[in-house]
DNA sequence: TGTCCAGTATTTTTT
DNA sequence: ATACTGGACA
């Protein structure tokens, strides 16, 4: 951003909007808020958060005029609103939707007619809306497999289902095409695969696959690190550039230098690896992520036929957040839905936080010109948490730079005022957050009813500990997934070479495991296999070095390949791993329970294939904890520890939030750019708007990071009126 | 091929 | 302060 001719631009536009400039905040305050190790001054909260904010207008014409751009279009969609008061004839029904539904939710449900966007505050029963919709789309005569409903996760989409179920009280409700986009696009490529020229039986891999891919070509190519330069990039960073430059839809040089601007001299190399990576995943026969969304827009696109086809088999789609797709599921919502125009998409574009991942928050700004006879609902009553929270709240809101205007409003009136509150050290404050969850316990709450929401994981420690310390139990949600353990990839490596022998990641991640085999006798064998398409008789491998270790493996694989169910092949696969994990893992005793549970979970399908897409596409979302934390104190229900991201559509009875210093919320990270501060923004909007009756906003009296200190409370606090808070 | 050591970069968030 | 990487050596 162009720091340098900030000059202050007459934002006379802006008059009457709820949009605030005189609290423009920028890069610049990264000297002026965070305090270093030399300033030791010390200061109430009080006068810290009475502070003048230093204000500057810095952004140039280009962001302002795209501003008021974005401007024109959120206030035009006043005048698409439906209106809400039309009588409504109950009696066709099974169910009474005026009864149980508020009358813009009523109205969201009823619009047919036109592609509909519905603005739907936090709390105020997003998902009512969308379960009330597909029943009603049924009672209207749609058919279940007609109707593709799009929602952040699998576990989302099931839950609607169900209730969906309840509602009509009918078993026929199977069949609703659902799940991610992710899950979505592997569902209509492998079902039209034909149609598109596609391979059926592709593997999917994970980002972290991905990054092996990449260990394995930077090797192969020996790249050395350019001049100037000690270290070649990680694959790991490898992967983010190449990720991020196709879910932006940028060319790899434009990403590198935009957002990786410390990699600008390998930028030739980086292209040279993605390069071969593509050619890598086509002879394996892989897809990424980002490959799955990617193909399905294209071909959606390119191939007439195959887009028709999809059209005709989609009769209504529904989209939950969609504040956070990107601009290809943009896309291959319109290219479904564009023509016959039956699509409702529902989002908040206050809850956007997920850009880093390409999630572009002006795609339901934008929904107005996608679908220029779309129609608008915004449902502005809260059903979670009380007036003072949300007095809260909403002045958060109103702070941010660009959005739909909306002043969410509840009838639960009464309540507690957010506290704020600093503490000397991480340590009281981990002490600060248990002791007062103990206290309030007393009155017939239980440790569910609280969370603990952090911005980065990490931050969650202090607390873990205090929580361990005192025998208390709780769930972490975030961080290390169960299905990203070592012993659960391996297992899951086996079933991919039986459904796919050329995935030569998974043949790599096995072959290392036995002995005498490293990365150069792994490649040379899976060279052969590729060279035998994939055929593995122990034969063809008779001339190897290492054949009597390699032997056992080969004969397993190849008797298992004709087995198609998860529960016959696992247990053999088990016998053979088993003592390969005992002699390279020390904790074997933990890691077999996890096995267990992963037998488990396979034990649940008839179908290879499903099962290990489901795995990877929707994995078990809970975390591996590595200290048993008890859980059986009368089994209570344990208190959730989870990043703000992942508590995004909870809710809980408090919430509290630590290190809510400026640094870390806002991250120092974000400072750099008026579109990153404005995510943060939303994020701490999202982890306030979580708590329904309590809300504690906590912090240290510093934290040190490597090279800052941060001491300052949030910047976004300044911005809050202050008697909606409590000191 | 596998292990150990020293020096280096590192802290955002994840389908 | 810590985790990770690459290089040297067995």
């Amino acid at each position: 951003m162009n720091n340098k001719d900030s000059h202050k631009n007459e934002h006379d536009w802006n008059k009457e909007s709820s949009l605030n400039f005189d609290n423009l905040l920028d890069g610049l305050l990264l000297n002026t808020n965070i305090v270093t190790h030399s300033d030791k001054g010390y200061r109430s909260l009080e006068s810290l958060l009475a502070e003048e904010i230093v204000n500057k207008d810095d952004f140039n014409d280009e962001l302002s005029n795209h501003l008021k751009e974005l401007k024109v279009i959120t206030d035009s969609i006043e005048s698409r609103l439906v209106d809400i008061h039309q009588p409504f004839d109950a009696s066709k029904f099974k169910i009474n939707y005026a009864q149980e539904l508020n009358s813009q939710q009523l109205a969201a449900v009823r619009m047919l007619k036109h592609p509909l966007l519905v603005i739907a505050g936090a709390g105020s029963g997003k998902t009512r809306v969308i379960t009330y919709k597909v029943s009603y789309l049924i009672e209207q005569g749609y058919e279940p497999n007609q109707l593709l409903l799009l929602t952040f996760t699998r576990k989302a989409a099931n839950e609607m289902l169900s209730r969906v179920q309840q509602l009509l009280r009918s078993k026929s409700i199977t069949g609703v095409l659902g799940g991610t986009f992710h899950a979505f696009a592997n569902f209509a490529l492998r079902k039209y695969h034909a149609l598109i020229g596609l391979p059926a039986n592709f593997t999917i891999v994970d980002g972290e696959d991905v990054t092996d891919i990449i260990s394995l070509l930077k090797a192969e190519l020996n790249l050395t690190p350019k001049k100037g330069s000690k270290h070649f990039p990680k694959s790991a960073t490898i992967q983010t550039i190449l990720s991020k430059s196709k879910n932006l839809e940028l060319r790899i040089r434009d990403t590198i230098l935009e957002y990786f601007s410390d990699h600008e001299r390998h930028i030739e190399d980086i292209e040279k690896i993605n390069k071969v990576l593509i050619a890598y995943k086509r002879r394996s026969n892989l897809m990424d992520y980002d490959d799955l969304i990617d193909m399905l827009r294209n071909k959606l696109r390119e191939n007439e036929v195959f887009r028709k086809t999809l059209q005709k088999q989609i009769a209504y789609t529904l989209v939950d957040e969609y504040q956070d797709t990107n601009t290809i599921q943009r896309e291959i919502v319109e290219l479904i839905t564009a023509d016959s125009g039956k699509v409702t998409v529902v989002g908040d574009d206050a809850q956007s936080i997920y850009s880093f991942r390409g999630a572009n928050f002006e795609n339901i700004l934008r929904f107005p010109q996608s679908f220029p006879d779309c129609k608008v609902v915004k449902i502005e009553e809260n059903y979670r948490s009380n007036q003072p929270i949300l007095d809260f709240t909403n002045d958060i809101a109103l702070n941010a730079r660009v959005g739909f205007k909306k002043r969410l409003f509840s009838r639960i009136k009464k309540g507690k005022k957010p506290l704020v509150k600093r503490l000397t050290d991480t340590q009281t404050e981990a002490e600060f957050i248990v002791d007062t969850i103990m206290a309030m316990k007393e009155n017939y709450l239980t440790y569910k009813d609280f969370a603990v929401l952090t911005r980065a994981s990490w931050q969650s420690n202090f607390v873990q500990a205090e929580l361990m310390k005192r025998n208390i139990p709780f769930v972490v949600v975030g961080g290390i997934k169960f299905s990203e353990r070592r012993h659960v990839k391996d297992m899951i490596s086996f079933l991919k070479i039986l459904m796919n022998p050329m995935d030569a990641v998974a043949w790599h991640r096995i072959l290392k495991l036995l002995e005498g085999i490293g990365d150069v006798r792994a490649k040379e064998i899976i060279t052969i296999i590729h060279e035998q398409a994939g055929n593995i008789d122990p034969e063809n491998f008779k001339s190897k070095k290492h054949i009597d270790n390699l032997r056992p493996l080969m004969t397993l694989l190849n008797e298992l390949q004709s087995v198609e169910s998860p529960s016959m092949v696992i247990p053999r696969i088990y016998e053979f791993y088993k003592p390969i994990l005992q002699q390279i893992e020390d904790d074997f005793q933990a890691r077999k329970m996890d096995l267990e549970i992963f037998a488990e979970i396979a034990s649940k399908y008839e179908d290879l294939e499903k099962f290990l897409t489901d795995f990877t596409l929707e994995p078990p979302a809970n975390r591996y904890q590595d200290k048993s934390v008890p859980f059986n104190e009368g089994d209570e229900k344990p208190l959730t520890i989870s990043t703000i991201h992942s508590a995004k559509g909870l809710e809980w009875y408090a919430v509290f939030i630590p290190f809510v210093l400026d640094g870390i919320i806002p991250s120092v990270r974000s400072l750099g750019s008026l579109q990153e501060l404005e995510e943060e923004r939303r994020l701490f909007y999202v982890a306030c708007s979580r708590a329904k009756e309590y809300l504690f906003l906590t912090m240290p009296a510093y934290v040190a990071s490597w090279d800052a200190v941060f001491t300052k409370p949030t910047r976004f606090l300044n911005e809050i009126a202050k008697n909606y808070y409590d000191l």
